[in-house]
DNA sequence: AAATTTACTTAACACTGTTAATTACTTTTG
DNA sequence: CAAAAGTAATTAACAGTGTTAAGTAAATTT
C-alpha cells in the first residue's frame, strides 16, 4: 500500500507545516496575534483547511505549549552532568529564569494560559509526559539534594513544587511588568532583571540553610 | 452652577454605572467573556456609549484591576492587629492565596494580565498607590519581623519581593491548572488545594529558619 | 464508466473592539 | 424668541476573530 502511505506522508507534513507557520508566526508576534487566518495565509491554505488537521486553536495552542516543554528540556539536558546536586539545582533555577526571559511567548503558552493547560488536563488522562519528564529532572535533583544533607525531613515532591512555584514567580511577575513598577515606585537602586537574579539569590540562601 | 454640577455628577455616575456592570459581567462570567457590547447591553446603552466614559477595553481592565487591589488591601486591613510580625506574615500569606482562591478573575486581571499592568506603566508615572499600599504593608511586617530576630542582613525590599513572587507563584500555577496536574501524574495522596496550604507550610518553614 | 471517498474551498454565522458620521436634545448667544 | 453652539447618545460600518455547513473538484474504488 505505497500510495496510502504517500497519503498518510502528506497529511503530516500538511500538520507539521501548520505548526511550524503557527510557531513562526507566534514567536515573532506573540500568542494573541497568531490567528487561524494568519497561519492559513502564511502556509497558503484556507482557514477550514486547519480545522482538518487540529480540532481547534486551543488544539495548536496545546502542540506549541508540549513543544515549549520540550524546548525547556533540552536547556535542561546538559544540566545533568552537573555533579554537585546543590548546583544543579541552582542551573536549573537559572535556566528556568533564562528561558521565560528568553521565551516569553513560550512561557507564556505554557504556565500563563488556562486553555491549553485545560486541554492537557481533559484530554491526557493521568499522563503528561513532557511535564512530567521535566518536573522529575527537578525532583530527582532535590532527592540527590537531600543526600547532600538539604532539605532533612521535608518531602521531596512538595518541596520541588515550591521550587517551581518560587522561581515561576518571579519569571511570570517579572514578564507582566509588576517587578518594573515595584523597583519604581520603591525607587530601589537594584534594576528589572538584577532584581529577578537578587531575588533568586536570596532564596537560594534560604534554601542552603536547610543543610545539616 | 447647579446645572453644570448635576450634568457632572451624571457624567460621573454613567461612568460608575459602566464600572459596576462590567464588574458584574466579570465576577459571573469571567474577564474573556466580559465585552464592550454586554457591558452596554447590561446598562441599557449602545456600545460605542462606553467610549465617551472610558478610552477602550484596556481602560476598563485597568479600572477592575485598581479595585482588585483595594479588595485585596481591604483583606489584609484585620492582620494589621496581629501582634507578631511572623504570624502577621503568615496571615497575609494565607490572605493572599484566600484572596487569589476566592476571587480567581480578579486575580487574574491583577497579576495574570498583561495590559492592566501595561497601562499602569504607562500612564502612572513613578507612582502608583493602590499597589504601593499593599507591597508597604507586606514590606514593613517584613521589617518587624527583622526586629524578632528574623531575616537579619537580608535586604527588606528583597525579601518583600520573594515573598511576594513565591506566593504568587503558587497561586497563579493553582489558578492555571498546573498543580492538579502535577498531583495526578504524580499520584500524590495530597489533594488539589491542600497542596497550595502544604507548599506555603514548607516556605514559611525556610523562613523561620533564618530566626536568630 | 459509475459510484464513492478524499482534500480542499467558498460562504456564512455570530461574535469581537473600535471609529466616523449622524441624530436628538440642551444650553448659550445674538 | 430664534439661531447657533455644544453635548450625549445613536446608527452604521470597518476590520478582524473562531468556527461550521455546504459545495466542488480530483483521485480512488467498485
Amino acid at each position: 500500500m505505497g500510495i496510502k502511505e504517500r497519503k498518510q506522508k502528506h497529511k503530516e507534513d500538511l500538520r507539521s507545516k501548520i505548526l511550524e507557520a503557527a510557531k513562526e508566526l507566534f514567536v515573532k508576534e506573540g500568542f494573541e496575534a497568531t490567528s487561524i487566518r494568519k497561519i492559513a495565509a502564511k502556509i497558503e491554505f484556507s482557514p477550514t483547511t486547519i480545522y482538518l488537521y487540529y480540532k481547534d486553536k486551543n488544539d495548536i495552542a496545546y502542540a506549541l505549549h508540549q513543544e515549549g516543554f520540550s524546548l525547556l528540556r533540552t536547556q535542561f539536558l546538559p544540566l545533568m552532568h552537573v555533579e554537585s546536586a546543590f548546583e544543579r539545582l541552582k542551573a536549573i533555577g537559572k535556566a528556568y529564569i533564562d528561558f521565560g526571559f528568553k521565551n516569553p511567548d513560550y512561557y507564556f503558552v505554557m504556565f500563563m494560559l488556562k486553555d491549553p493547560m485545560d486541554f492537557v488536563n481533559q484530554n491526557c488522562g493521568d499522563e503528561w509526559e513532557e511535564g512530567e519528564r521535566v518536573f522529575d529532572f527537578l525532583e530527582q535533583t532535590i532527592v540527590d539534594c537531600q543526600a547532600e544533607g538539604y532539605f532533612k525531613d521535608m518531602d521531596k515532591e512538595l518541596m520541588a513544587v515550591n521550587a517551581w512555584t518560587s522561581v515561576h514567580g518571579m519569571v511570570s511577575l517579572y514578564l507582566m511588568g509588576h517587578l518594573k513598577k515595584v523597583a519604581e515606585v520603591k525607587n530601589l537602586q537594584i534594576e528589572n532583571e538584577n532584581l529577578i537574579e537578587e531575588s533568586f539569590k536570596l532564596y537560594i540562601d534560604l534554601l542552603a540553610r536547610t543543610k545539616q
